[in-house]
DNA sequence: CTAGGGTTAG
């Protein structure tokens, strides 16, 4: 064009020297000269700019007072991000206009001096007594919504009314982005229901503000009024609309907005691909993440972030941590959510080593200030069971948000701590933090573990509602392990008939444990015989019962769980443990005898068992449900893998130091009561964590008293769940190594 | 001559 190669061509030629040669002549026009500034200014270039400046004073062309020439220039210099020299030129001006004020107005705002604009606005109407149109109204109420001016912007909807200028599409959609970030989405829907018309653009800004607020069922209104109306619209719509299948975790709807968008010929780029990716994260089907991932190549720290974070989410942990390493090798460098995300991946596989390693890490690039890293760190120690390294950053922590005191609170209660649980909740109170749903779950574990029944029901039935919220099935559910730990079984059975809530397989499974502990037989069958008839090939209430059994030596009925088990093919899920020593992962498989010192784990087996013999551990291996099939081998040996693995650490940790083993099932009654003797006899800390809690072994008793928590969800799904697959489904037996070079090692 | 919407943690 034209316009095009004179701008790149003519004035790129022009020297300080031959300026003297074009100073008489007219080389603008002031319709050129505004066409070329407004071309600069779009393309943000600066040292051409300036140049055409120059030569524009230099022409002496009376031009240089054209009040648009002008404003063309202050827009060229705000959008090169030189704000001052905007500035300089407009307290110069010798006339402006509206225009004049609008630009510069643009200027602050992009450059992120948000609170001048509304000043600007007031000196613009005081000394010009100019009244504000819809290009300056838009452009304040902008600078209202991002720099959190909520005050000016009230007043600047007040200003918008008395012009009329409601009507404008600009207008509206910057009202509705004040309106969404002061979280008023009553405000929202007002504007929308008394200004007619919508653009893409307004169901985008709504969509992602109803997204942000927790309006799902009008978000999708707004979605399926897009779809009625035959287009979806852009990119950014697409990234609104994932996001909204993201959070209603719906596969399906992704797949078929995924189908659509490919229809459409879109293509992706990293907004798009990072959206598409979190969606199917979210949505539970991760090799979809993957997919796209390898389709797009152009990746940044978010979408990196994404995928790692979409590995985590799918309970990939190992994977994510590989992934990193990728990140790393291609210099994209983390940020804070891409360091929470890896600290969550190491707190699900109790990988202490490589958390250790990132805290290192996350301490010298200062990223350990924000609360998402300071709220993994807790976690990640929280779940490596070093309960008391995550309550030392905890109180170093600068700012705490909601979720760092739930995590605490649960962490103790998790860990047997009830008492340090509830100081932590009374500090909390204390803190005027606002507790939540969540914080409900890890205070009422933390009463069933003291056996607070009084203090419990308090909590359910009062403060609860003090604060908002309504009780949910995982709170009812630690009621019942309540009543149940407490010895009160008919009272818990009352409490699940006589609350109107569905209980699923876990709250009565909490009542059939509570049954087992208690050796209450008859009403433990009754519960059986209900959770059997929920779920007929639920394992787990296999195993309490045949446990129940076995307890009060009913070897018949313990037979009989066998031959159900067998004839309906129903495979227990085995049983693995595991522990790291010297960030060196091992990892143990019930009667495994692939480990390169099989002979000798098995030897030191035996000999710990034969000297807590004495102390009075009799064998129970008649109670445990065994792979069927490998019991009735000759010379079997039930070795359960937490014995394994206790032994293997036993063998190679120094003598004095704790033990830490991680299992993917609920600890056995029988290893339980061997490893109580065991860390009697060997005087060392031996702490488990299982599905459900953590039991810290020392001096002959164990911190869960034994009693097992309710199996509760707790802060999130992934909690104390682990992937006992790799990426590539290779199952994993022996020894594993999961490799723990961050690029930083703890100890420089 | 001047104005608007997008991705990652729990």
């Amino acid at each position: 064009m034209f316009l095009t190669s004179n701008v790149h061509r003519a004035p790129l030629h022009v020297s300080v020297s031959s300026l003297s040669q074009l100073n008489s002549q007219s080389v603008f026009s002031v319709k050129y000269a505004v066409k070329l500034l407004k071309k600069l200014a779009d393309d943000g270039n600066f040292k051409l700019g300036k140049v055409v400046h120059a030569l524009l004073i230099v022409s002496n062309h009376a031009s240089k007072d054209h009040v648009i020439q002008n404003n063309c220039l202050i827009n060229l210099y705000s959008r090169c991000g030189q704000l001052a020299i905007a500035r300089h030129i407009f307290n110069r001006l010798q006339q402006r206009n509206i225009v004049s004020w609008s630009t510069l107005m643009t200027g602050y705002l992009h450059n992120g001096f948000t609170w001048e604009v509304p000043k600007l606005l007031k000196d613009m109407v005081s000394v010009d007594n100019l009244f504000p149109n819809e290009y300056v109204l838009s452009t304040v109420l902008s600078s209202c919504s991002n720099g959190g001016l909520l005050h000016e912007g009230r007043q600047c909807h007040a200003l918008v009314l008395k012009s009329g200028l409601v009507l404008h599409q600009y207008v509206k959609n910057a009202l509705l982005s004040l309106y969404t970030m002061s979280s008023d989405m009553e405000g929202v829907l007002e504007i929308l229901k008394s200004v007619p018309g919508s653009s893409n653009i307004t169901d985008n800004v709504v969509l992602k503000g109803f997204l942000d607020h927790g309006y799902t069922n009008e978000a999708l209104d707004v979605f399926s009024r897009m779809l009625s109306e035959g287009s979806v619209g852009d990119k950014i719509s697409y990234v609104n609309i994932f996001g909204l299948c993201a959070r209603l975790k719906d596969l399906k709807l992704g797949q078929q907005v995924h189908c659509r968008m490919l229809k459409s010929g879109l293509q992706l780029d990293v907004f798009l691909s990072s959206a598409v990716m979190d969606m199917y994260g979210k949505c539970g089907e991760i090799l979809g993440a993957r997919y796209i991932f390898y389709s797009y190549p152009d990746h940044n720290v978010v979408s990196w972030t994404t995928i790692l974070a979409a590995n985590f989410q799918n309970e990939c942990f190992e994977e994510a941590l590989k992934m990193f390493l990728q990140m790393e090798l291609q210099d994209v460098v983390p940020n804070e959510y891409t360091f929470a995300v890896l600290l969550h991946s190491c707190a699900g596989l109790s990988a202490i080593g490589c958390g250790k390693t990132l805290h290192a890490r996350v301490e010298k690039t200062g990223h350990g200030t924000f609360v998402v890293v300071g709220n993994a760190l807790i976690n990640m120690y929280v779940r490596s069971g070093h309960i008391e390294a995550a309550r030392a950053l905890f109180s170093n922590m600068i700012c705490r948000d909601t979720v760092t005191w739930n995590l605490i609170i649960s962490g103790f209660s998790h860990h047997g701590r009830g008492e340090d649980a509830l100081y932590m909740f009374q500090d909390m109170l204390a803190a005027k933090e606002q507790p939540s749903y969540v914080t409900f779950i890890g205070v009422l574990l933390a009463c069933g573990h003291l056996g607070r029944i009084e203090e419990g029901f308090y909590y359910l039935q009062h403060l609860m509602r003090d604060f908002g919220l309504e009780p949910g099935l995982e709170h009812y559910t630690c009621v019942v392990g309540l009543l149940g730990k407490a010895g009160k079984l008919d009272e818990a059975e009352k409490f699940m008939r006589s609350t109107p809530i569905t209980w699923d397989v876990i709250a009565w499974r909490t009542l059939l444990n509570a049954c087992n502990v208690h050796r209450n037989y008859g009403l433990g069958q009754k519960v059986a015989d209900h959770l059997l008839q929920l779920n007929p090939n639920d394992v787990g209430t296999y195993i309490l019962l045949s446990n129940m059994h076995a307890k009060v030596k009913r070897w018949d009925g313990v037979a009989k769980m066998r031959k159900l088990l067998r004839e309906r093919n129903i495979k227990k899920e085995p049983g693995l443990s595991w522990t790291e020593i010297r960030n060196e992962t091992h990892m143990f498989v019930s009667d495994d005898t692939q480990h390169p010192e099989t002979a000798q784990i098995h030897e030191k087996v035996r000999k710990l068992l034969a000297e807590i013999k004495p102390l009075g551990y009799i064998p129970d291996t008649a109670s445990v449900l065994h792979d069927v099939e490998q019991e009735q081998q000759e010379g079997y040996l039930s070795y359960h893998s937490e014995k394994l693995a206790v032994a293997y650490a036993l063998m190679k940790t120094p003598s004095q130091a704790p033990i830490h083993v991680i299992k993917n099932l609920r600890i056995c009654d029988d290893c339980h009561s061997a490893l109580k003797l065991i860390s009697k006899v060997t005087m060392r800390v031996i702490v488990v964590r299982d599905v459900n809690r953590f039991h810290s072994f020392q001096n002959g008793s164990c911190s869960c008293a034994d009693y097992c928590q309710p199996e509760v969800v707790s802060l999130n799904k992934t909690f104390l769940t682990i992937n006992h697959k790799s990426a590539s489904g290779e199952k994993i037996l022996g020894v594993r190594t999961v490799s723990a070079r961050f690029g930083t090692d703890p100890f420089l």
